[in-house]
DNA sequence: GAGTCTCT
DNA sequence: CCTC
């Protein structure tokens, strides 16, 4: 293990995954299998910290509708939809306070998916926790709020699998479509940082640690 | 496929 | 990033 600084992916995986570790699904793309799971349990904790401080709440998009994913931030920046569009906040329009700060364990956890998927030096400003219950979905998107599209973006789930959705640069290239597991890390960026992406309505089910639920962080460099 | 916002 |  590297002195001084965040474990590497590769030793968090030992003896953790019988199956492949890591698949390249796209140039900068990259499936990390297991990775979140050695830490379910702190990544919990501290997700619970958060939430109690910035509670999750149903944002509403510019064109008037109530997403059906519930969602808070942590970090620098945390990212706010309303009526007057999509964009990053210093502040959580809820509380008028400033996001809670992205928890140690959190940005390491980033930063290490970040670098066994090729990326060195990511530097993740808004880490956004998004809540879906059963039929919660995200449509089709790009992610291009954040200023640098040079950093990736690194998505970690958990709770119950969801089907995610991973296209091209055009909305109308077919997207793939795979599972996303409890531990499992996706890290998208270069050739594929402005990719069409989205998750399909979550399936009802229960999950052991997590319930009838399948949370998602996400992040990004965003200031 | 378009329009819904804002704004660097 | 949602619905038409």
């Amino acid at each position: 293990m590297r002195k001084g600084s965040a474990p590497l992916a590769a030793d968090l995986f030992e003896n953790l995954f019988d199956g492949p570790r890591r698949e390249d699904i796209a140039p900068g793309a990259a499936l990390l299998h297991g990775f979140a799971r050695a830490q379910e349990l702190e990544l919990m904790a501290v997700i619970e910290a958060v939430v109690a401080r910035a509670p999750f709440r149903h944002m509403m998009t510019p064109g008037g509708h109530t997403m059906s994913v519930a969602m808070t931030s942590c970090g620098r920046a945390g990212w706010v939809t309303d009526r007057r569009g999509y964009r990053y906040a210093t502040h959580d329009p809820a509380s008028e306070l400033p996001w809670p700060e992205m928890p140690d364990v959190l940005r390491e956890l980033a930063v290490s998916a970040a670098a066994e998927a090729g990326f060195a030096a990511f530097t993740p400003d808004a880490c956004l926790i998004n809540r879906y219950a059963p039929g919660a979905k995200m449509a089709l998107h790009q992610d291009k709020d954040e200023q640098d599209f040079a950093a990736p973006i690194v998505s970690v789930s958990l709770g119950l699998p969801a089907v995610f959705q991973f296209g091209g640069m055009a909305r109308s290239d077919k997207p793939r479509r795979f599972e996303l597991r409890h531990g499992d890390v996706l890290v998208w960026g270069g050739e594929t940082r402005l990719v069409y992406h989205g998750v399909l309505a979550l399936k009802d089910g229960e999950h052991p640690l997590l319930g009838r639920q399948r949370i998602n962080l996400t992040f990004r460099k965003a200031l």
